[in-house]
DNA sequence: CTCGGCATCATCCGATCGGCTATCGAACGG
DNA sequence: CCGTTCGATAGCCGATCGGATGATGCCGAG
């Protein structure tokens, strides 16, 4: 029986990354590349042109919108496409942050080709596909759960990165200094610190804030 | 006349972006890509075995050595190649590493596959190549002079991100506790902040300090 | 040799921080 | 219907931080 090819839309904002999966996909016998994307809107208007079955979809696209929220806009149009992550990072809180945007699977860029192969065949069947790295990672996290901090910690821990004091965060947040202190020593419980310079760093590595 | 072809060695932890520089410059009738290396010993050894003309090299190679170090190395052998380093970060201080590292240029891997070209061919040649995004990142810095840190305030900036206090960092640097705040006060003078939160975060985001 | 940069140390003091304790309302489950 | 949990709010107080100022010794550049 002749199956069909399975369509792939690359989005990623690389070239060289793009020709590199281009060309590991075209080895394969089933598997089809039918068209390419460096940013979110493109990555948008390919799909409803081009109908791919799997779109590939690197998390970070430069300037502009990122792409776990491209395939969220992906996954809400009609008859979405499948959509496997591929990216350098395995922060749990990328990986959270694209299953939850409605991708299928997650794969790192340092993955062996038969890895990718074989997560591709899995997405087009909807299966999630997950990098052992990442799986692993995951469990790790699973088994220790990391303390989550409330929006309102996450908004203090993001003011506090820019070195303002407790009065200018109360000013900024609208309630009292005592208010932002506790706040703070919440924080700290979670974050197994115990000083504001050391929320930081631990923040920034669990990349709980944003960075350029 | 029979021009010899260019022979490039790849250096870099991902397949997929091997796949994706090999696939690009095996386009080019005049360049030739004789082998791949995933870490830093490796490349070193197939630099001897495989004499190329240029290599390209990425700068973070997943565990163990860096490119920067491997840049290194490699230029310690006799009749080295030229090292191009290929690479998604543009931090000054990356860049920086590198040529002092010996590498003879700096690519993003977001540029378009001509620059690549032009680049490798460049190289070859021993000519300096920048990609414009890191050029201009060196222009506006030199316009604008980057305060550089001491040796020693990066050592208290590296302990500060621990969220140690005054006192802890003077114990653990053998000085006095007034010391400390002595290189603090130019620390925060030459990071633009005012507090240990505000040093913390704008170290890491200039990489002045390590993360995982 | 002199100058400037770096690291070191010292003191004072107001501003700020971090720990402790406690209240209140909303959500949840029994 | 009530107890429990949890997030947000708040005040007190001792410990710490940050700024200002000044001094010493070392070393490399001009």
């Amino acid at each position: 029986m002749v199956t069909p090819m399975i369509r792939v839309l690359l989005v990623d904002d690389h070239p060289v990354v793009r020709a590199g999966v281009r060309a590991l996909l075209e080895g394969q016998p089933d598997i089809e590349v039918v068209g390419e994307a460096a940013a979110a809107d493109e990555a948008e208007r390919a799909v409803r042109e081009l109908r791919p079955d799997v779109v590939l979809m690197d998390l970070s696209l430069g300037a502009g919108p990122g792409g776990a929220t491209a395939t969220a806009g992906i996954r809400a149009l009609p008859e979405p496409p499948q959509v496997l992550v591929l990216t350098t990072y395995d922060t749990e809180a990328d990986i959270l942050e694209a299953v939850d945007a409605g991708a299928v699977g997650y794969l790192l860029k340092d993955a062996p080709p038969d890895e990718l192969f074989r997560a591709v065949r899995a997405a087009v069947r909807g299966e999630m596909v997950l990098s052992p790295a990442v799986a692993a990672r995951l469990v790790r996290r699973a088994s220790s759960p990391e303390p989550s901090l409330t929006e309102r910690e996450v908004e203090i821990l993001q003011l506090l990165a820019t070195g303002k004091g407790n009065r200018e965060l109360a000013r900024e947040l609208l309630v009292s200094e005592a208010t932002v202190k506790s706040h703070l020593s919440h924080i700290y419980t979670k974050l197994g610190v115990d000083t504001r310079a050391g929320a930081v760093a631990v923040a920034i590595e669990r990349r709980i804030i944003r960075r350029g």
